[in-house]
DNA sequence: CATCCAGATGCAAATGAGTCGCAAGTATGA
DNA sequence: TCATACTTGCGACTCATTTGCATCTGGATG
């Protein structure tokens, strides 16, 4: 069932000079696996799933210091959860279906460069930023 | 600045059948009076300076009623936590300085019309959306 | 291969924003 | 003025996330 894909973050994390343990392992893994936007709780269950036992806390842990280092990316949708996925190499934002909770990635450049204008415009640089744009179906008619 | 002798929402409350209540007269004013985005941790402050005694619970039940009839709109920036201004006519998007926590309100046709036609070629419709740039002063060179 | 220890883990307790139940108070229409 | 449904204060509660601490272990070193 499950064929060792590629593994990335592992090596990622091995460079980075964080300790592989046997948790660290299996939450690399199903990161490796998610192409999703999952939270902490879903992501428990998904290493539960490999390895009973490990502790929420450590997935919590993990997932901030994979953070601080730039191996992944936090997101907080509107439902307030901390959610995270492997950090893109090109930068993308979100649509996130409200019926179903099904996030969508997209880019558009022209969008990236309006708001580089727009924060020129006030004098600033930009830090960060995020674009969600909450969705749905749209009705026949 | 200028004193606001005038207190729409008030008459808003009225009009949708809200009761005005002493607390709520205060709440409303202090409202009103910001030009900012406060939480209800400063909100409570606020009021407190011009009323003492009113309970911070009694603030986040008067944000989510104003909030429910649409009087107010509730963001919740990267700090994680609740902030309201009064309803705006128009709809815009906000520019958060990191390094002061100051918020900018900014509007862009054009990217509320990307917005538009990127939803559209996923097949959906936008329900809601959030923008924010978090940026710093462009440092000289 | 054995040792060692900073870093990692499990667990339970703490934290912090926000919500809720309930008894008591009050705005408002009749 | 009365009746009553709506509001309030207060403390207890929720729920996601963090933290203190005792114990364990990866992996560098000898």
């Amino acid at each position: 069932m499950t064929k060792p894909k590629h593994e990335p973050l592992i090596d990622l994390c091995r460079q980075r000079g964080l300790r592989i343990t046997g948790q660290r392992r299996v939450i690399l893994q199903v990161l490796d696996a998610a192409d999703d936007h999952p939270n902490v709780e879903e992501l428990h269950r998904r290493v539960g799933e490999r390895e009973p036992g490990v502790n929420i806390a450590t997935v919590y842990r993990t997932m901030n210091k994979l953070a601080d280092l730039g191996l992944i990316e936090r997101h907080i949708f509107d439902d307030g959860r901390l959610r995270y996925e492997p950090a893109p190499d090109e930068h993308h934002d979100h649509l996130i279906n409200v019926d179903t909770g099904e996030v969508i990635e997209f880019r558009s450049d022209e969008i990236e460069r309006l708001q580089e204008e727009i924060a020129q415009k006030y004098g600033f640089e930009i830090v960060s930023h995020k674009l969600e744009l909450y969705v749905r179906l749209r009705k026949k008619r």
